[in-house]
DNA sequence: AGTGATAATCAGTAATACTGATTATCAGCA
DNA sequence: TGCTGATAATCAGTATTACTGATTATCACT
């Protein structure tokens, strides 16, 4: 209908209303994607000064939580291919956060360990995130941010629990 | 969580376990990403006999609920670039669902039409994309998706309506 | 008329992750 | 013991996606 368009009075600030347009509002695609759109922004520029991507920081917290484990193990952990795990490693490797040693048991494998490095770069980013998140959430009550991690985890556990390795995405 | 399928013995089915980590299922960067994907996915899975992906089913949408609308508008309302906005343009056009037309005001702009084709193929495309919002939040319960939504939709809300135009993702 | 802003577009670029092939290794079996 | 199929890591090539910056036409204001 509205083919008035953009003027530039105070209509700037009914744009705003324009923008978010109520179909979009009502569906889940949409509203995941952005959401995850802008928290994801919202780590990367967070945990830039520490020269890690989001995707590097699961890497470092799979690492924290399970010790030395392979790059396949990692990607199966992170939802992430198996071509594209050599990159992040390659990234941390890099940087000097973990290293590759041999498999003490099968030397087609990769141990991958978290260096002293890591670790510490691992602890400031556990503080920034959290700041991330805190913010993230701040237009919710503490009870909505609690129920939407409860069914958002539902959600991915009952998607990514039963799945073939085939199916996967990217990370 | 299981995982089976490599191997054979007892531990693979531990492997599952280890693939759902808990550590990612605290971080809601890594919620948002994974069910936006999945979502995503199947959509567009769906959505594919109709020759359309989920961003253009976003443009068909606004379009539907806001009539004829330029491209600048279209891109404001779906929060996606200027320039990424006329390939999806470009798309829908070539495959006979939109129509650029001029503007009846202002020769700079396009009013973009829904075609009879293109409403035809927007009627499809509602009923596959809620039968694959029904499927995706099957495992939970209606109140909680309700609660989802609704929580998903202030958080969009407050984080993209005060938003300047420079900051925006892609969609 | 002149100046700055805007709408659409295009070319080039960057980031991302995938497919398929390759190498080394492992595990099971004859 | 040696063969065969599967697996872990890797690389090259590809596809997708969306961005930056420049360009053209047009508009709005003075």
């Amino acid at each position: 209908m509205t083919l008035k368009k953009l003027d530039k009075k105070p209509e700037e600030a009914r744009e705003g209303e324009l923008s978010l347009s109520e179909c979009l509002l009502r569906r889940p695609g949409f509203l995941l994607n952005k959401s995850a759109i802008r928290i994801k922004e919202a780590y990367e520029e967070r945990l830039a000064p520490l020269r890690l991507a989001g995707k590097h920081f699961g890497v470092l917290l799979v690492l924290e939580e399970k010790g030395s484990i392979t790059q396949h193990e990692i990607g199966k952990c992170v939802y992430v291919d198996r071509t594209t795990i050599v990159g992040i490693i390659d990234d941390l490797e890099k940087s000097g956060m973990v290293e590759r040693k041999e498999h003490p048991t099968d030397r087609r494998s990769h141990a991958v360990y978290l260096t002293a490095k890591g670790k510490e770069a691992l602890a400031k980013a556990h503080h920034l995130v959290s700041a991330v998140d805190k913010q993230f959430f701040s237009g919710l009550s503490a009870k909505e941010q609690k129920e939407l991690m409860r069914i958002l985890r539902k959600l991915v556990v009952t998607h990514y629990s039963s799945t073939k390795e085939s199916e996967r995405g990217e990370g």
